[in-house]
RNA sequence: GGAGAGAUGUCCGAGAGGUCGAAGGAGACGGACUCGAAAUCCGUUGUAGUACAUCCGUAUUACCGAGGGUUCGAAUCCCUCUCUCUCCGCCA
């Protein structure tokens, strides 16, 4: 969340953010209610000024009959202060509510647009691969190899499951390790995360865990989800924590299954491993000083394009328009490969996508940091795709097959698996 | 899953319903002593609000795992939950 304090100092701004957003929040709703939540404040804490002043009154000796009066009078305290903190819980419950509502900041230089379309391509990574033969999509590829089964995956757990079969499961377990190795490289500390997590880290790093629109899976009656990305679980790592100011960047990378529920998502463009409900990804994060999160945010982005320019895919890198940006994110950078199979020609895709979150996540999550002059101050924190499993093997098998049906293997990965095409096994 | 023990500040640890935001250590920081250091001695050392002052501040509220309750008054008594440890069961 954003820092209340700054709901009337910044509402201008705040103001336009929401509706560059093309957000539905009703700030002066919001700002009323907390103006009413101060009030009551007030009368509460007078009123415990009170009742802490009669008790101490009755500490020593004293007669029965002033005794008594205190206890009277301590009585009466008591019932109003307790309609009163009734009040006050009730609007304080709808104001903290509407708080989380409202969106981080955004960078000034981020495309303001309402949709997809208006964000800004910054860079171009090798042109789109030309094929001298109409080249399939992933799933044509993936039955005829048999790597790939859609089929029985929807028969055992449902529409948008899937079974990665034969060489397909050592490529994956290949990508995994070739992005390993790279983060690592990079100083990342490598982490194997919880898959689930409890409601009120994914409600501090910005995810809805309730509601018809939340694509989040909720484990009825523990108070847990399924992660949808590590993004959550290595968010939550430092949950209630001051860091040293000396420990600071950290910087983390995990890999777990991501699940969500993407309801409405099928389509042309979602189809096969593009768009499904569960996936393994290696997610980077990254706590930092405040004054060098726009540094780091770079620093991820480099590493994510030393993964998509080391397996030789074509990409572009996009700045997201403000309207499709997610609430806690300051500013959002894409990597989009191109993907031979998507669309009628071929698509950009997108593979990575990283956020600087500012310290809208740190704010929720309680993450701080003790400042050379003793101040304790919120952290900024930092997302990135090292690699989404499933979307970089869209573009693997899409732009490395052959006319004959078969898929290379891209150079830097036949290290780690062994072998350098996947033909179809007899 | 069952039985027991526990959770207090940066850490260890004490804590009768009122004198407790919390003893005593340790650590850290500042100072004294010293050519310098160690040792010793002295001092300081939580967080988040709110109202006035906005220059050091003054007053006040909340926080002793979390949430409820009892009471004029709760770190302390009661209930629920979470987590940790020991033992049993089950299991990779």
């Amino acid at each position: 969340m954003i820092d209340i304090k700054e709901l009337k100092t910044r509402y201008e701004e705040i103001k336009k953010n929401i509706q560059d957003r093309y957000m539905n929040v009703d700030l002066d709703k919001i700002i009323a209610d907390q103006e009413k939540r101060a009030a009551l404040l007030l009368e509460v804490e007078d009123l415990r000024a009170k009742r802490n002043e009669n008790a101490s009154k009755m500490k020593g000796k004293l007669d029965p009959e002033t005794r008594q009066a205190l206890i009277a009078e301590g009585k009466a305290l008591k019932e109003t202060l307790a309609s009163k903190e009734a009040e006050f819980n009730e609007i304080d419950a709808v104001f903290s509510q509407e708080a989380r509502t409202i969106p981080n900041y955004v960078h000034p230089d981020a495309p303001v647009g309402k949709e997809d379309k208006d964000s800004l391509a910054i860079k171009f990574h090798l042109e789109p691969k030309k094929f001298p033969f109409k080249p399939k999509d992933h799933v044509q590829l993936g039955e005829e190899l048999d790597i790939l089964d859609f089929d029985s995956g929807a028969k055992v757990a449902g529409q948008k499951f899937y079974y990665i079969k034969n060489q397909l499961v050592i490529l994956q377990m290949a990508l995994e390790r070739y992005a390993m190795d790279i983060v690592v490289k990079h100083g990342f500390t490598p982490f194997i995360t919880p898959d689930i997590a409890k409601e009120e880290i994914l409600a501090g790093i910005g995810f809805n865990p309730r509601g018809e629109e939340s694509n989040i899976y909720t484990l009825e009656g523990t108070g847990t989800c399924l992660v949808g990305t590590a993004e959550i679980t290595l968010g939550g790592y430092y949950q209630n924590t001051i860091l040293d100011k000396a420990d600071l960047p950290i910087r983390m990378t995990g890999l777990s299954h991501c699940f969500r529920r993407e309801a409405g998502g099928a389509g042309q463009y979602s189809k096969g491993l593009y768009r499904v409900h569960q996936f393994s990804k290696l997610e980077m994060f990254i706590y930092c000083l405040p004054e060098e999160s726009e540094k780091y945010h770079q620093e991820i982005l480099s590493i994510e394009e030393e993964i998509f320019s080391g397996l030789g895919l074509a990409y572009r890198i996009v700045d997201t328009a403000t309207g499709d940006l997610g609430a806690p994110a300051y500013r959002k950078f894409d990597i989009e490969a191109w993907m031979p199979g998507r669309g009628e020609e071929g698509e950009y895709g997108e593979v990575t996508s990283t956020s600087n979150c500012t310290d809208y996540q740190a704010r929720s999550l309680n993450i701080r940091y003790r400042d050379d002059d003793g101040k304790i101050r919120f952290v900024h924190m930092l997302n990135g795709t090292a690699v989404a499993l499933s979307r970089a093997i869209v573009a693997i098998m899409e732009n490395y097959q052959n006319e004959d049906g078969s898929i290379s293997i891209p150079p830097v990965l036949v290290p780690y698996t062994g072998f350098d095409k996947i033909t179809k096994r007899k």
